[in-house]
DNA sequence: TGTTCATGTGAACTTGTGTTCATTTTATTT
DNA sequence: AAATAAAATGAACACAAGTTCACATGAACA
């Protein structure tokens, strides 16, 4: 009983997949390769898995329910909603860095429509858990009135961003800290207007 | 003297190449399209250009340079920072919405050492720019006294961010106004602590 | 009309990579 | 030990796409 279980196999692969696929992205990434660091054979390969876009997506779903389930589990119980912003700023900033390539980057460029489906919910998801925060802000006084979905969708855009720059130049990669202060305190100067 | 001159044919070339790398990405794009869209062979193309990566570039550097020349110049005359970075958003996103993937999705993936350098030094060169609004903002007292060099960071990367929301999903896109919005005044009340 | 030169052609070559499949190895069962 | 099943192999196939090149076309000029 020396060799592996299917199971094993195929966790071992889609392992190798994360690795490969968050270093070098969709196109760069060939299943010589994810089949190599995976210590199986390239038809070994095609055993657990119908194509490459099926391991694509399969990896995709599986760091989005983690991500999901992570970052909201430990927003959950703060009552402050200035501190929840940043928690959920820090979570993803450093989940990102881990996955660098994968989570954004692809998905335009092959119009798989289940990968982009996935995406769709998933970010939908988190718009939905930022609304809430500011929601709660909004009511308790904390934050300024605004419109709370568009509020939600500019900064879901702005933590791309700062994903997106963490992953073209990680040398230059800003604080965690700079990050919730802008979007807390905007650059206008507080208590003049 | 029907036949088009080198010149008209190059430029045909790198008007046929923008219109498919920014639909389609890099890897994406085909010489044969480009070439069917330009109407020329596909030889032909090899006539102006060494390769794929050389299109690449040259119509890279020309739209960095044509967008750098047109954001710095419409904010030289504003004297109010907050009018700056409000019309320095909105000029981008203008822009972006125009290019879409090209400007910002390639190159990780693709390690044209060139490339990279030329983006770089491009934003770079934004980033000076928003530094001295910033700094300005600062030193007038209309601005909250910041880390200028970090905030300017943060602010690329939240824009960055927003063009890849209108790379992903360009039916949701969020206005420009909730953009300064947030930029300007953040979420936190005003005149409160 | 023939010569020259710039411009252009597209079939063919080359390479990389996703995918398949006949075969082999290893483990389990009888 | 033989038979069966599970897991794995890697050479071979298919195909797309970058690149090349021998050749063609049209314009200008002698």
């Amino acid at each position: 009983m020396n060799r592996r279980t299917a199971k094993e196999s195929k966790e071992s692969i889609l392992e190798a997949a994360i690795e490969v696929f968050s270093e070098k992205g969709y196109s760069q990434t060939t299943i010589r390769e994810v089949a190599e660091r995976a210590g199986i054979s390239v038809g070994g390969v095609y055993i657990y898995f119908k194509n490459k876009e099926e391991i694509y997506f399969t990896l995709l779903k599986y760091l989005l329910d983690e991500f999901r389930e992570r970052s909201g589990g430990s927003i959950e119980g703060i009552e402050d909603p200035a501190e929840a912003v940043k928690k959920y700023i820090a979570i993803n900033l450093n989940y990102a860095q881990k996955f660098k390539g994968l989570i954004l980057i692809e998905g335009r460029e092959h119009g798989f429509t289940s990968c982009i489906d996935i995406k769709k919910k998933f970010f939908r998801g988190q718009r939905k858990l930022i609304e809430e925060i500011i929601r709660k802000g909004v009511s308790s006084g904390r934050f300024e009135r605004c419109n709370v979905e568009g509020t939600a969708r500019v900064i879901i855009g702005t933590l791309r961003g700062f994903i997106l720059s963490l992953v073209m130049d990680s040398d230059a990669l800003f604080s965690q800290k700079e990050c919730s202060n802008l979007i807390l305190g905007g650059l206008l100067k507080r208590g003049v207007k």
